[in-house]
DNA sequence: GTTGGTAGTCATGTTTTTTTGACTAATTGA
DNA sequence: TCAATTAGTCAAAAAAACATGACTACCAAC
């Protein structure tokens, strides 16, 4: 058999690809936010001082796709979408909580 | 008084600080390492495929200005630096351990 | 039909992170 | 004294992440 060729990442060190999902300069901020109720998109925009169109709708994106947000499309007047923290993304409250006894 | 001129990100979210503190391309798999006994800087080198000294050595001194390291000099022949978990290294474990429920 | 709000994309540029390869310097064993 | 092992540093290049500004497209109000 082959020996190993999964992404070293996975193989050696499993909270590692938690930890990616999570970083990033605006992920742990939108996670935050996103605990107070659904986020938008232009929302988040004026939330985040300093951020940007670009980043914001990567990091959306890629929180979608690890299952950490749920995107939806809101029929209501205006139509708009929102982002919810989905139940693995609820669950994950614990890791962030885990480290606020480390502030420095 | 000035309204704000913390880092915003530690203003925002507590976390963020600590998250830093972990993340990069080596820190989460030096961290593992660590747990099994005091780490040396070549001992890393050869223990992490891919890496290089220039990584493993800003990651290990990252990790230590952070007190998740304490640096050792060994009075042993020969003569050598042991790298090992801090008290607050140590008490991380439970970070990653919360990480590790969300393997996907 | 033009303005304003919704939610983006795209190409480009800048900044940060990571890698490469050469080099240093002390200690040890032959 | 020569070679190997220890633990790095330094400058530069490559890669990844992040930011900027222009543009798209839909809908509603005026």
């Amino acid at each position: 058999m082959t020996t190993n060729n999964l992404p070293q990442e996975e193989a050696s060190c499993p909270a590692e690809g938690i930890l990616k999902q999570l970083s990033g300069k605006w992920k742990p901020q939108i996670f935050r936010l996103a605990l107070d109720g659904p986020v938008r998109f232009n929302g988040l925009l004026r939330q985040l001082p300093g951020s940007n169109k670009q980043s914001v709708a990567t990091a959306l994106k890629e929180m979608e796709e690890a299952d950490i947000l749920v995107k939806t499309v809101v029929q209501e007047k205006p139509l708009h979408i929102e982002y919810t923290l989905s139940e693995k993304g609820l669950a994950m409250v614990s890791v962030f909580r885990s480290m606020e006894g480390f502030l420095s």
